[in-house]
DNA sequence: ACAATAAGTTACCAAATGGTTACCTTTAAC
DNA sequence: GTTAAAGGTAACCATTTGGTAACTTATTGT
């Protein structure tokens, strides 16, 4: 018998996957770093998603204090902007190793033309 | 109309995601790197998760070559030894940036004794 | 001959994740 | 007064992921 056990649900790790591991969230990260910040720009960028994935994407980066969502109160058809915290912001540089490593040691994987 | 399109099935971020977000692989690394190399060992540390999951997860790990497994040709009971590869060791210096980030900016999230 | 051990496999099930299509709300412009 | 645009919701469905419990195979020690 073991005293010490791993539980997946304490792993440090993988609260950063859930993080970043939804589908389409590196994704909004890069396009809001961009100033692509409203719902509809996103959704030009991004043909194949549907607006139900899209609205629940962004509100989980929302809730895991990524992005911040701002209703502008103008009375027109309500215009929303999405713009990256703090923590957003931080995990660019994190994000840029993860890239260089990838194009070290993924290089088969990824599509030739980046 | 776009030209720019954005598709998460081309994402290096997403492929990346795929090599680290199955719910056990970040411990199963971790156990490998610190010599748990063999599966009732690892199993043994682990004491949630099922003979099948633990299995599933070795073979992805092993086809992303992350991990090689490699049989003992021992006569006895079976005797399966896993180990990093390359790639799989290559790891380890961008999950060390990944978890002090974590410890940043992820302080409320985490349990306290780490 | 019989039980134990290592490392699985099989059949089956539940929850989470992502997807489709249609519909809604508010206001401004024609 | 109707239409259009922005930013969504609602109802429903398929696939993927992880989980349980029982069974398997080969060999070795008793």
């Amino acid at each position: 018998m073991h005293t010490v056990c791993f539980n997946a649900d304490l792993c440090v790790m993988t609260k950063f996957s859930a993080l970043i591991a939804g589908k389409w969230k590196p994704i909004l990260l890069y396009l809001v770093q961009h100033g692509i910040n409203r719902f509809n720009l996103m959704h030009g960028y991004m043909p194949t998603i549907s607006k139900k994935v899209l609205t629940e994407q962004l509100r989980e980066l929302e809730a895991d204090g990524l992005l911040r969502r701002e209703e502008l109160k103008a009375k027109a058809p309500k215009v929303v902007v999405y713009y990256l915290t703090e923590k957003g912001a931080s995990l660019r540089l994190l994000i840029d190793e993860i890239i260089s490593w990838c194009m070290e040691h993924m290089k088969d994987e990824l599509p030739q033309d980046l």
